[in-house]
DNA sequence: GCTGGCACTCACATGCGAAGAGTGCCAAGA
DNA sequence: TCTTGGCACTCTTCGCATGTGAGTGCCAGC
């Protein structure tokens, strides 16, 4: 166990190492931050930090920076989350406030997230699996043509195109229609299966078959839990990533693109507060030398989705912690408020 | 003018720049290509080059770069679009075919052509404004909010919230529901504010207002055309944008998420064919060292949207043209299709 | 267990010289 | 008039030696 003066030694490295960028030593550290004692000391504080992991010497003769055991420890032990200002939560509503509809929201959660954190921004979009059923709209484009249109409570829309094995007339489609919403609407998208099940039966024969199309192609789209999106801002972030950038920020880029990467990260993370992985916690390897700070948001109680950033292992912890904390609460006000 | 010979320096240089990205020097030159003269010919043909603003040096005594106005009459006169091998062609339609909506269709395309070029693909969704409407679908979420959800012939779902002054019975909203359908389905959008002009006329006094509210809801969701998005894919090949990058990449990326500055520049170039935007032809400041290379797309005959891609200015035209060119003929092909 | 002192180690910047690529110019030849 | 070979000149780049400074590790003393 260390001591109470090593762990202060290593959160004053970890502050100093985000703010310059550059290995703290020990004389600076002294100078810095008073913990009332020589270089000499914190020399022998650092040697033991060093051999139990959680800092690092990029060579012999430089400063110590941390590794990612040592913010691991910062960021559970040493770091509570700083909160926002008054005047930043006031902004970060104001900003939220003018969306107009879903796409806007997230939107303007990603670019918000991304300038209060100067860092990469990326919000999932509400998730089907946990939301309800607010509408299903069936539209007859030709004679066994249909489009099937699915609105949730969330404000997302997912449209299917169903070709019918027969033709399928206007009367049968507005009866389809009238008896699925009244068993499904407001309904939680995992108990739509069993609520639909017998609705084949109710129809004439020749019309089962098309019922029974439609109705697959419904459950279909519930389940593609894979159609999950999201969105994501301010890459351009990227490039403050630290001078050797140009072999970071590659596979980082491709990380990004490869949305499936991040909404498997984001996935991972069960617990619904926040969740912070650190550089090698990451299973993936472009992202190995980033952190990933992440909390669930949702418009009830309940989170229906994640956000969060992408930065450097060397970021500013409590302050990112508290910005994604603070917007994830005030994009679910406003999802619960539309 | 130029004599013939001058010009075939100019494409040999830009030819052998692109594929080094090293300045090139006259013996170089006359090493890769058989011009037919010595490398001193080929000097005095450069300087001339250079007196008229089509090369430049980076510095006395290194081989020589085009200039974007060197690229412009590459592009111009001295190169064709290379067009793609059969192989390719069916790799793009195998690739485009396995879309199951609008969404894909466009995410696939992006990734098609940044894998294709090797640079960032841009591609913009089916413009509202040029396409037909399929659909206009109206719900009662509450007695007096109604949702309007629009389908355009391109399979694009918009949907819009509509809290109406006074209470709308569902008598009235089916009825306003096959009224509008009957007067909008399969218009364009230019002409639907004419043909629903006098449409609250035909309703009783007291839902009028109603009416007038979900009319010029579904008017401004028609006009709006900054509600035009965009999809960017290939970020990651930035990094290859030379050894210079970190200073050009920034700005770029920027750019890229401004998508306004992207709108714009698809938007201003006016030809239907193919647009190539060079360096500092292009306003916006973050892009001057980038070309952009762009072309309508449409599920018709007309263009509907614009796709491309953005890279350095130092890029293969040809290859890059040819690229752009064919998938946006195969989306085309896709989009009629569905 | 803390502290000051001291020798040691590297990374990094600086300066210098050699090498190399490329140009510009000139005079001769077609 | 255009082309060509030759030659001097200019810069960049690279390697190398050197000096400097930040930072460490260790030790003896308090």
């Amino acid at each position: 166990m260390l001591s109470e003066r090593r762990l202060q030694v290593l959160r004053a490295i970890v502050q100093d190492y985000v703010g310059t960028e550059e290995p703290v030593g020990s004389k600076a550290l002294t100078e810095r931050h008073n913990l009332g004692v020589s270089p000499a000391t914190v020399r022998n504080d650092m040697s033991a930090l060093e051999d139990e992991g959680y800092i690092a010497q990029p060579h012999t003769s430089a400063g110590r920076i941390p590794t990612d055991k040592g913010y691991r420890l910062f960021v559970d032990k040493l770091a509570g989350v700083k909160p926002m200002t008054a005047p930043e939560r006031r902004a970060i509503q104001n900003f939220l406030d003018g969306a107009v509809d879903l796409d806007d929201v997230v939107a303007r959660t990603v670019r918000l997230l991304a300038q209060l954190t100067r860092q990469v921004a990326v919000v999932q979009y509400p998730s089907l699996t946990r939301s309800t059923v607010r509408h299903v709209e069936l539209l007859a484009l030709a004679p066994a043509r249909v489009m099937l249109v699915l609105i949730t409570d969330t404000g997302r829309v997912e449209q299917r195109m169903v070709d019918c094995p027969a033709p399928f007339g206007e009367p049968s489609l507005a009866d389809l229609r009238a008896r699925l919403n009244s068993r499904v609407a407001g309904r939680r998208f995992a108990d739509v299966p069993q609520l639909v099940e017998d609705l084949p039966d109710a129809f004439e024969h020749e019309d089962r078959g098309t019922v029974s199309t439609v109705l697959s192609t419904l459950l279909e789209t519930l389940v593609e839990e894979n159609e999950e999106r999201l969105m994501i801002g301010g890459t351009a972030n990227l490039t403050r990533f630290g001078h050797d950038f140009p072999l970071t920020i590659r596979p980082v880029l491709e990380a990004l693109e490869e949305q499936v990467v991040l909404l498997k990260l984001l996935g991972e993370a069960k617990d619904p507060g926040m969740t912070v992985r650190i550089g090698h916690e990451i299973a993936h390897e472009g992202l190995n030398s980033t952190s990933v700070v992440s909390v669930g948001y949702g418009s009830g109680g309940e989170a229906v989705a994640k956000l969060g950033v992408v930065g450097p292992t060397r970021m500013d912890y409590p302050g990112t912690m508290g910005a994604v904390r603070a917007v994830a609460r005030y994009v679910g006000q406003i999802l619960a408020e539309s």
